[in-house]
DNA sequence: AATAAATTTTAGACAAAACTAAAAATATAA
DNA sequence: TTATATTTTTAGTTTTGTCTAAAATTTATT
């Protein structure tokens, strides 16, 4: 299993939740950075190695195999994140681009051996679910700031958008994951949230509320 | 710099320690499991980059650009190494292979976390000295077994050999680094050395003393 | 020193994964 | 329901790193 192949098959998996019944070519080049022709080439051989369902003009699914394949490279990216952040101590936005890396080396003993050194983790360092070696992905219930209620309790179990950018905001706004929010008032007219974050009152706009995950 | 770049440097480096005015097309071959045209064709890229030295039919050198470099790929290889056998619990015959791969993740900053993470360690599992930050490498005094003196004490701080094969038949002998060893006599006619290990004599063969490392 | 043997390089080809441009199929709109 | 726009595929090319086979160079031998 090269690389490509590997990065493909990731992104058909996270693609597949929006879009279930198949994949479109052109998605797939967009989260690749690369052109359409190089997808159809992709998915025709990922498809020969029953890994993927590719039917022309018709857009790919993960077949059984390559959903597992998928879970385990996204299992690996997910463990050494939190590897790199409770071990490490690197921050929670610059943590992806290294563990896209990581995420290729290939052996099962030294993810599962990871695995039980960090303790078996069920969450990375964003809040996303952590498959076990099994595949299996523990299910949280979660929703969006912006549909969450007024004047009820809530803690941040994750975020959305995981861009270094939107990141480092939360971290000068002093929002982790674990932090306590409260709305306080929706302002409908004026797409912003009045909420209490840790105790303290501070006003975010929609944006962030829809990026952010509360439970 | 791609991975098959980076595996000429690193075999270029081990080399160029017997052959330090020129390393054969073939002798790097051998060690890449490739073919000397295709050594020869990358050898040329490298030579465009300035990383190597090359005159046709003359062999090939480190620049100081491809020195530094290569000691670089060293110094992530052990440290690697050392995490695999310190923090996962790895044996030490079975590091090497999944430090191939961990060598190429291609972040400084990693690298020196992952040194601090492990305490600025100086030798890898098999002896071997890690490079610093700056390409510095503790030299340390250390002799063959083969050529160690009757009756004097030492201690094992190295392999020649770190094949799986070899170093599983040190398990098995108990032998490990910080093993003290003392010849007892030599029987040069038999090839045979009579040596206690650890307290406990034992008789070796030349092949098993001619790759320890002790001082 | 001439010849044989070994090593190294060149030339040309191939596979993987990308690209461009054109053709084909599907989706959208008048 | 045509016509138009969009998406996807095909065909052919490029780049990287490899290969084989032949030519060139160096080393070893007589």
């Amino acid at each position: 299993m090269t690389t490509s192949e590997e990065n493909y098959l990731k992104v058909i998996y996270h693609l597949s939740v929006v879009s279930p019944k198949g994949v479109n070519t052109n998605a797939i080049a967009g989260m690749l950075e690369t052109k359409a022709s190089s997808v159809t080439d992709m998915l025709k051989k990922l498809s020969e190695k029953d890994l993927v369902k590719y039917r022309k003009y018709q857009g790919a699914s993960l077949t059984e195999k390559g959903t597992l394949t998928a879970k385990m490279i996204v299992r690996k990216h997910r463990l050494w994140e939190v590897f790199l952040v409770d071990k490490l101590n690197f921050s929670w936005d610059e943590v992806h681009e290294i563990a896209e890396e990581l995420e290729h080396i290939q052996s099962e003993k030294l993810i599962n051996k990871l695995d039980a050194f960090l303790d078996f983790p069920e969450f990375d360092p964003h809040g996303d679910p952590i498959p076990n070696a099994n595949g299996e992905i523990k299910k949280v219930q979660k929703q969006l700031l912006i549909d969450a209620k007024e004047n009820i309790s809530y803690k941040c179990v994750g975020v959305k958008d995981s861009s270094t950018e939107f990141l480092q905001y939360l971290d000068k706004q002093k929002i982790a994951l674990g932090s306590t929010f409260k709305i306080i008032e929706k302002d409908t007219f004026d797409d912003i949230l009045h909420v209490e974050i840790n105790g303290i009152k501070i006003t975010i706009s929609n944006k962030i509320a829809t990026n952010l995950y509360v439970h």
